[in-house]
This record gives structure tokens, sequence and C-alpha cells, in this order.
DNA sequence: CAGTTCTTTTGACATAGATCAAAAAGCACC
DNA sequence: GGTGCTTTTTGATCTATGTCAAAAGAACTG
């Protein structure tokens, strides 16, 4: 979905507002194994998705690619802390598939938002969206069995599992590949 | 620390948007045990906490208590998705010591955040700590061992193991009480 | 399409942490 | 200061999930 269009689902937009998004949003085409951000960067870009799939991701102390999120169509992706703190991100953002992105930049949201009340009331939307998710994840994390865990998010995000690999997803569950093959073989009898 | 102290921290405030501050937040008071929410209602009060401990915790399907979260002098709490979404909370919140706080409603809040644009920057600053926070669990409840989770508790709020019983702090970590105790023998020795 | 490499599955074993049960230690209230 | 609660500790198993290793399957690449 356009990113107009889905902003218009939030709140209504003036004229004015409505130029100022189309300026200080940039439409982006990137291909799939690309890095939007790399750890140590400073991530100064907001992304609306408007087609594809993102994944955040960290490497652990023993050197693990731990993923702590998937992003797609209709979300909004960035490294909260290094884009609101200015701070070195201790993410990586990878691209699995070819996405079409809007990116704004640090600088030109702060101008909109002071424009443009409605900016103002999509950045909390934006944030609140964000909050909710990893909130959801922490009441998963916290006490369900690696199987909930699982149906979970073929639940609420099912394409997922089709898009993203294997390795991916079990840590973003929190586990090993091998447990969630071992998962998806029980399942499936 | 009192509400305005904090918010000047924050960022520089106007005398008007001092005044709606002073006039819009409700100083409180209340004993332990109190529940400022319980599951089921909508949670229409942002609460500032001058001095105390609140948990945030729900029921699970298993019945049990799990701990969500804890939140100290200087922070904000509320349960984000029922505040800004008018919708039932799936959470309690109970406090755990006396406390002193400041409350605004959400009608308030918008009153607030409409009128002082400071208003509107603390806002998104409470949202950006409640986020960050929130950032640290899953990357802590996704690849750390249960005695590693500890540490980061005991080193990012060591207070908590103090003032909070036992129960709530092993759920809050995702662990059971005699699994908690148990790290607490081996540690001393 | 044969060879190389990456991804997923399967197997055998090890272990952190759960569960159940009971003892010990703290607290509160007559 | 004893009697009854609640909270914490300790002990003995049990189980889900991790680890290591190897096989099987897909997916690129020249």
């Amino acid at each position: 979905m356009d990113l107009l269009t889905y902003f218009k689902l939030i709140t209504t937009i003036s004229a004015e507002a409505e130029n100022g998004i189309v300026t200080g949003f940039k439409q982006q085409q990137h291909p799939r194994k690309h890095h939007l951000c790399k750890q140590g960067q400073v991530v100064n870009q907001l992304y609306y998705i408007q087609s594809g799939l993102v994944r955040m991701y960290y490497i652990n102390k023993q050197g693990k690619d731990v993923t702590y999120g998937f992003y797609t169509e209709q979300q909004f992706v960035t490294v909260p802390d290094s884009f609101f703190g200015h701070s070195a991100s201790r993410y990586y953002l990878e691209l699995l598939e070819d996405c079409a992105l809007y990116a704004v930049s640090y600088q030109e949201m702060t101008r909109l938002r002071e424009k443009h009340s409605e900016l103002q009331l999509i950045e909390n939307h934006v944030l609140r969206e964000l909050l909710l998710k990893v909130s959801d994840r922490i009441v998963a994390l916290q006490f369900l069995s690696a199987e909930e865990r699982y149906i979970k998010l073929e639940e609420s995000q099912p394409s997922i599992l089709q898009r993203a690999p294997l390795g991916a997803i079990a840590s973003y569950l929190g586990i090993t590949q091998e447990t969630l093959s071992r998962i998806r073989a029980r399942r499936l009898s």
C-alpha cells in the first residue's frame, strides 16, 4: 500500500501536509540481501515498507545471529534507539526480499512534525504500534513454550513462515533451528 | 523527583505549559497492595512515579501470575495499548510499596499535547523510553540464560531485587521461584 | 547438469530448568 | 511469644530443548 493511502487510514491529511509528506519521504527500491543498516552505524532513516520483507537482527556475544523482528508491508521499520537517539545501532536491518520503501530522515521528520500536526499524530501512532508489537513478544517469550510461540507466530504473521529462512525464524522464537525443524515435523503429522 | 523537575530535564517548559501540567496532572497517594488497574478495565490514566514501586502483571492461561515489568521513581507507567487504544487491559497494575504518583487522564493529556508542543515532545520521550526498556527485555529473554537474565536485572535495576517479592521477580525473568532461589544461593557462595 | 555450497531434517546424547513435595524461615496478629 | 499464614529454600526427579554430528534436500554457478 502507498504511503499516503496508509497515512489516510490513521488520520485526515491536509493538502499542505500531503505536500510535505510527498517531498519528505523518498521512494526507494532495494534488492534482496541489501542492508539498510549495519551494527555500529547510526540509522538516520525511518522506513515505510510498501512491499517486501525486512529482518532486524544482531550478533550476540557468542557470535550468533539473532533475529529481533520481522517487518512487512504496511509497517514502519527503523532501529528506534539509534534513530531517535542518534546513537550507534546494535542491530542490522536486512532485506529478505526485494523491497519498495519510503524513507524519511530524522531531520526531515522533525521538520514535518513541527510543521504539520498530522505528522505528530502519525509518529505517535508508529511508536505505539512498535510498542504493541514488542509487548506481545515479551508475553510470548516469557511464558510460552517453543511450540506455543511457533503457533502464535503462525497466527499473527503466517506469511513469515513461508517467506523467511528457518534459521531466522528459529532465533526469533528464541530456539535453535533443530528444535524448530522438529516442531514443524511434529505439527504435520 | 517532582514531575516538573523531571520534565525540565527533558526539555525547557514555557510558563503556560507549566501551568497546564500543574493543573492537568493530579497528585495521588496510594498504599501498598492498591491496584491502579485490574484486568478488563480500561486504563485511562498515565502515571508518573514520584516515589514507590509499581508492578505490572497478568494472569496467564494456566492461571499463573506473571510479572510483565517493574516501574519505579522517575518512570512513567500505564498499560500502553489500553491507554492509547481505550481498550480493555490484559494487565494489572499493582503497588508493591506506598506510592506518590502524578496522574493524567487521556483526555487531559490530549488537550495538553495539542496546546503545548512541549507535551508532545515529552510524550514521545516517554514512548521511546518504554520502547527501549521493552527492547532490552526481548534481547534478554531471547538468548540469555536464567542466571544471565538475573545478573542483567541486578545491574540495571538492583533495587528491585531488594524491594520486590521473589515470585514476582522470578516470573519477570521467565523462570520459577525455585530456580531463582537456587540462582541466588549459587551466587552467594 | 555436475559440483559446490547453503539450508533443512534426523539422530543420539547432555543439561538447564520445571515440577512436586516438604522443610525452614519470616511475618503478622491475637 | 506462641499460632497460623506466607514466602523462601532445599531435595529428588522429569522433560523440553540445546548441542554435536551427519545425512538429505535445495539452490546457485560455471
